[in-house]
DNA sequence: TTATTGACATAAC
DNA sequence: TGTTATGCCAATA
C-alpha cells in the first residue's frame, strides 16, 4: 500500500513528493532519485529537487533529510541553507564523515 | 505553445 | 574516475 503512496489519490505529483518526504523518519536520509520513486514518480528526481527549492522557510518538511546519490548536500557549500541541514542532520544522529553521508547506515529503505 | 532551466539519477563510454 | 547523453515533472519566459 505505501509502496505507491499518494498514487490512489489526487494529489498532484508535487504534492506527491511532500507526502513522501513526510514518511521519512528523522535520524535517516534519502536520495532525490528514492524520494521521487517512493512519490510514484520513479526517475523524476528532478521534480524532487524542484519541489524543495520551492519549499516556504517555514515549511514542517524534513526537507533536510534529502541528499543525493552521492550521499552529499546538493546546495552551494557557501550557502545558509546547506549549514542549517548540515546542522539539522547531525542534530539527528546523522553522522557525516567528509561531508559526506553513508548512504548504506542512514539511508531510508535500505 | 515551445523552449529553457533546475536542490537529480542512471547508463554508457 | 570523469564526462556525455537521456529521462522526468514543474515553473517561467
Amino acid at each position: 500500500m505505501a509502496s505507491t503512496l499518494a498514487s490512489t489519490t489526487s494529489a498532484t505529483n508535487r504534492e506527491a513528493i511532500y507526502l513522501a518526504l513526510m514518511s521519512i523518519p528523522a535520524g535517516n536520509v534519502i536520495t532525490y532519485g528514492q524520494l521521487a520513486t517512493l512519490a510514484g514518480l520513479p526517475g523524476a528526481a528532478r521534480l524532487a529537487g524542484t519541489v524543495l527549492c520551492g519549499l516556504p522557510e517555514n515549511t514542517e518538511l524534513p526537507w533536510h533529510r534529502v541528499i543525493n546519490a552521492q550521499g552529499k548536500i546538493s546546495l552551494p557549500p557557501d550557502s545558509a541553507a546547506y549549514k542549517k541541514q548540515w546542522q539539522r542532520l547531525q542534530a539527528e544522529g546523522v553522522e557525516i564523515k567528509n561531508g559526506k553521508i553513508n548512504l548504506r547506515i542512514y539511508g531510508y529503505n535500505n
